[in-house]
Order: structure tokens, then sequence, then C-alpha cells
DNA sequence: GATGAATGAGCCTTCATTCAT
DNA sequence: GATGAATGAAGGCTCATTCAT
């Protein structure tokens, strides 16, 4: 990104690979879905936001609705990316891997105010849902078999009782719940203290590895 | 509604209070939000869906924000008089009134897919966070204040220990993040399993009140 | 029309019912197809042609393609009318009919300027072709059918033997092709001897009738 | 055509003569023409149905106006040259000449769907009349001085005693309109068929020549 | 009050043309 | 020669808003 904004700063007229160019209309589309809402999100609005001609926006997307697509699209496989690392990182325990799992969602790559923004573009409109579905129920699906099978983890290999399905609902609803606090309140907490937040309710259905004792507490 | 209803399907042209039109044109944002999201949200789309001419909305209400706004606080109040009247109903002791809050939060005449939605388009769209900050903090403030309290009372007053603020700020976002499964889902599971899943929620936090054996225990 | 010219250069502002705003409209379409052609007729440049705005054209007529197809349509249903009533007026006998058919493609109402070259930017434009068929077959067909039994009938009751399905046919592009000279040309003869043209060919082949010495002789 | 097409099959890389490459363009522009209509043949079109990149069209023509023009005189000067060689090849009695002149009309090589197609889009287009005049003009008189010359030798030579001037117009606006028959109907009859029509034309004229006894009837 | 014709700003998209590579 | 990225004018269409009736 460092070079293509470097480039749009400068001249913005040398020829870019159309890897480069997508990519740079891809950032300037989810700036322009945070500062504007998706209603107000418009091509010539995303072109003036990455310097180039609205020309160009459709040269390399085609479409309104395929550049929003793609734009989910990253932001999804982005998200997906993230936290798979985050488990594959940690340790195989099951309340490190949901530790991992939490702190991976508010990670500051992932979790920055204007990409939660854009996330809520696309959850508020209902015109976007079946693009949402076509390109992201595969990775929520995942998303939600992952921790859900975590939570029976924790129940089968240190004795908890919960339901792990309505459990994992829980830690799930929260993050994203947390998100929208953090993307639409004026003066939003900071993201230590939503991370914070979060924790209290794992500690809550888990006390002895994310309470105050537990080797996991904050 | 009722009357409104009746109103547009025989006839349409007799004259209605102020009151009575607007209500009626209120209703047909909601369900317009609802069904085409935001972005596409005309006065064309909502004067067709109550049945009325495309400048009677003007009329009434003479500028697509005003619409919007008065829709907004419409719900924001419908929202806050029907959490206040449950916990005027319930007994005073704190686990009742959260009990009774939480009920609230899916009772079936707040916690309709139509309202959910229309909610869900506010809450996305980014130009509309100074009008849902003008409109709504005051009613989104007095409930993190109430059920802040509650919490608090919970700890002061049966022996929990749990941070008040985080504990409340967790039931809320959990109630929000249930909506917008509730709104946003193919399939989605029931309002009865959405409520079930807070209120696991709560019985993590408040096993004596809220778990099996407590006397709220589902 | 002429209430409408007068309206059109006097205010523009005033409303006017649905059916004279479309009739204008119609008349602006045709001048600019005569104008500009086909590719350069434009919703903006119908509506300057007309004194109004580009919106206007769009709330009566919805698409482009929709008020192209109307004017069709219009064209169409004019000329046809036009022959019809020219065949009611004039004695049954067939050279009479044949006579009358072949005044009416060239009367003054029919075969102006304007109209002949809005006739061929829809002739010439291929695309136009699926619209032409939907909206001018059943028309062209019945011409068609009658100048053919017309041919018949003067083989049957006159004596003649040329095969009536080609000569109806050469009477036909006899016609047609006379109107594109006279679209075409920059300095075009007259309509009467447009006239003359199609009357020596209709002498050649029924001499008797049409020749110098028929009764029908120009 | 078989070199180029043989050419963008196989490679579309290797290096053509200009003239060569220009022959291609000129061939799928007819080919978009006859496709797409005027209004929607466009340089891009031109190159994919070209098999080469888009550049390269106005690396040729500069511009599309030229591009459309050099297509149109290319179309024009082939008609005449195949007219032209048909009389040189007939016999120089004015009978033959003609009857060579109306074959000549009709060849497999000039009058193909797509070519007629591409002529009737520039008829059909009042933006290219200048075009046409410019281009075109000076092959049409020629065309028309020519029939005109042979018709009045019908009359002085063989006795006939039709306006030569009016006659040799029926025999050209007759061809011109079985032309547009056949390319815009439908199912339109066939080549033989058309020439039929216009023999029956020659024949009523001159029935000594061309009517069934003649020695040139069909 | 109520209707719907009329306006014009703004959007998405197409496309001729230019030009760096 | 040849490619394709880039530009910007222009077109079709939508829609909030105004206003005569």
């Amino acid at each position: 990104m460092s070079e293509a904004e470097q480039e749009s700063r400068s001249e913005g007229r040398r020829k870019l690979s159309r890897g480069a160019r997508q990519a740079q209309l891809i950032e300037a589309t989810i700036a322009t879905l945070a500062k504007q809402g998706y209603a107000r999100t418009t091509m010539g609005e995303v072109a003036r936001t990455a310097g180039l001609s609205h020309g160009l926006v459709n040269f390399h997307f085609e479409t309104k609705e395929k550049l929003l697509s793609t734009t989910l699209v990253y932001l999804s496989d982005e998200y997906r990316e993230s936290w798979q690392s985050a488990l594959e990182a940690a340790p195989p325990d099951a309340p490190d891997q949901i530790a991992a799992f939490l702190r991976a969602d508010f990670d500051p790559k992932i979790c920055t105010p204007e990409k939660l923004s854009a996330w809520g573009s696309f959850w508020g409109e209902a015109q976007t849902r079946p693009m949402y579905q076509e390109h992201c129920s595969a990775n929520d699906l995942y998303y939600t078999s992952t921790i859900e099978a975590l939570c029976q983890r924790m129940n089968d290999e240190h004795g908890y009782t919960s339901d792990a399905i309505l459990t994992a609902r829980v830690l799930r609803v929260v993050t994203e719940g947390l998100w929208r606090d953090l993307m639409s309140m004026t003066e939003p907490y900071e993201r230590d203290e939503a991370l914070a937040t979060v924790w209290i309710c794992a500690a809550a259905f888990y006390p002895r590895h994310f309470g105050p004792q537990g080797l996991l507490g904050a």
C-alpha cells in the first residue's frame, strides 16, 4: 500500500499493474464506506479518494457491484486469515485457542475504525444481503463451527457444562457488538477495553481459565 | 395501524388527521427500510408502500431527512417506553428487574424482523450517525445507565463481584448482536432461542439467580 | 400540437395533461431523429428540442427505449390509418384502389422530410430490428397483403397477367426507395416527381389503366 | 480475408503490413455494423471482432470517423468495381448491359447479408450523410448516369418510349428496396427471388427483351 | 389537504482518445 | 508496431424537491 499511496500522492498518472491498482481501489472503497456510508459511497467518491479518474474504477471493476463485492471478499478473507493464523500460532489446548481467537478479533490490523465501519455498511444495508450471503457465508460458517468446536472441547476436556452452541454464539455476538460500539460511538473506549469486556464474558463462562486466578487472566 | 390500513385500502383520499397520516407514513418508512435497505429507500417507494401520492410525503415531512429522523425517533421512543413499562411492571428487586429488561428486548412487539431491519439500516449507515446521536443518544444513555445501575445492585445487594460497567455492556451488546442475527440470517433461530442465549449469558454472571437452580431459571 | 407549441415557446412551465406532453415529446423525438440520426438522438436532445427538462422525458416514458418504440408505433399507426382511409374514400375498383394507395404514400401529411428521416433511422439501425418487428410487423403484413390482393384483382378482373406477389413487391419497394431518395438527397426532387415515378412503374405493369391513355393517367 | 483470419486465429501478434491490418479492421467494422448497428459499433467491439487490441485500431485509423469513412469507401468502391467489370464483360448491346447491371447488383459477393446491413447503417444514420456525400456521391452519380444512358439507348436503339430518367430511377430504387428487404426481414426470400423481382420490373418496361419471350427472359 | 407534473443535481456506465511501456 | 492502462466527456436514469392545480 505504501507504494501505491506514495504513487497517488505524487503523480497518479503513472501506470500500475492491474493488481496494484485494484488493491489501491479496494483501500479507497473501504475508506469511502467508512467516511460516507454505503448510500453515499459513489464511484466518483472512491475515485477521488484514490486520486484517480472515475473511468479507471470502471475499467478495473466494470460495475459498482463488483467493486463492492470484491471489497467485501477482501475484508472477509483478510479476517479469516487473521484468526486462522492466530489459532495456528497458539498452543493447541482449547483455552489457549479461545484466547487466541478473542485476541485476534481485536488485533490492531483487523480492528481499525475504517474497516469496522466498512463492515457495518455491509451489515446494515439490506440490499447487500444476497452479496454478503454469496461471498461471506462460507467464512462465517467456518468461524462459527470453529468456535463451537472449541466451546465443546472446553466442556469435554476441562469440565465445563454450558451449552456449547449458545456459549459460542454469545462469544461471537459480544465481539460483533463491541465492534459496533467501536465503530459508532463518538468517543469509543479503547480496543483494550473492548478486549477486556469480551474477556470477562469468557471468564463468566470459563472462570477457572479466564478468571482472575486463571493462567489466562488478563 | 389497522385504521390507517383500512383507510388506504378503501379510499386513500379521505382526509386524515395529521397524526394518523404521519403514523401511516412512518410505518411505511420502516417497511421500506426493512425491504429495500437505506440506500434504496426513496420517497416514492415510501409513498407507494403507504398507498399515497408522492407529494403527500413531502407535505407532511418536508424533507427526506425529517421523515427518516422522525422514524428513528419513533423507533427509539417506542423501544424506551417498552422496557420502561416492563421495569415498572416487574418486582423492584434487581434480578427481577434485569429479567424484565432482557424479556422486554425480545418482546414480540419490539423484536419484529421489520423493525430490527430498520434499526440495522440506521446503525450501518455512517451518514446517519449525527442524526442518530442527536435523536437517540439520550435514550441510549438512559438505557445504559439503567442497566449499569442494576448490575451494580446485583453486586451490592446480592453478593456478586463482576465489574458492573463491563457486565452491563456485555448484556447490551449480546442483545444487539442477537438482534443482528435475527435480522440478517436467512434462516434465523426463533426469538425464544435468542432470549435463551442472552439468558445463559446472564446466568454465567449471576448463576444463583439466572442459573438452572435460580428462581428465574428459564 | 399548436397549443403545445405555443405553450413551449412561451412558458414551458405550465402543466399539461399526460397525453398532450407525450404527443409533444413524440414530435420532438421525430424531429431529433431526423436532425441528428439515431445514434445522436439522446434524451437530452429530445428534451432540448421540446424545450423541457430531461427529467420530464423519463417521467413520461421511463426509458429511452420506450420513448423510441412509442414514437415508432405512432409513425406506423399514422401511416396505416392514412392509407386505410384513402382506400375507404376511393372507388372500390382495383385500379382506383391502387391509385389511392400510391397517392396516399406520397401524401403531404405522411411524406414529410422529418418523418421520412425518422423512418430511415429505424430501418437502418440493426439494434432496432426487434423493436420494429414487435411493433410494426402487423401493420407491414397488413400493408403487403392488401396490395397483393389488389394486384391479384388486377389480374382476375382486368385481364393482366403479371405475378401478383412480385408486382406488389415492386410497387412497395419503389415507394420505399423513393422515400429514401427524398430523405437522403441533398437536393431531392419534389414529392410530385416521386409520385410520377411510381406511377410510370404502375403504368408499366398496368398500361391500360395507369398509362397515358388510361383514365388514371397522371 | 483468409489470410487475415488465419493470422488472427494463430497469433495475432505477428506484425502485419499496414494494408493487411487495415483490411482486417475494415472487415471487422463491416461485421460489427451488421451485428450491432451503427449506434453500438464501438472501437472496442471492432477490435474484439478483429481479435486485436483496442489501441491498434486507433493506431491505424486515428479516429472512429476515419475508420467508418474508410469502410464506406471500401464498400462503395467494391460495389462500383463490381458493376463496372460486369458491364465490361457483357456484350455492348443495351439490353445485355442492363441485364448485366441487374445481375451484378445481386452478385453473391456484393449482396451478402453483412454488407447489406452495413450499407443500411450508413443510409439510415443521418449523421453520416455528409460523410456519405463526400465519399460516395461520385460513385452514385456515375451509377445513375450509366443506367440512365442505358435506358436512353433502350429508347433510341430498341424502340421503347418510357421516360429514361424515371425508368432508370425505378430500376435503381427497386434494387435498393430489395436489398432492404434482404437485410431487414427475419426470413427474407432468396437472392434469386430478389433478382427475379427486379427482372419482372425490367420486363414491364422492356417486354420484348426481358419478358418471357425475350432472349433475356429468366 | 392531496395530486402528480416538472425540474435539475448527481449517479453509474460507456466509450473515443491518449500515451507510457 | 502493439498493448492496455488511464482520462474525461457524455448518455441514461433516479430521485429529492417544488409547485400549479
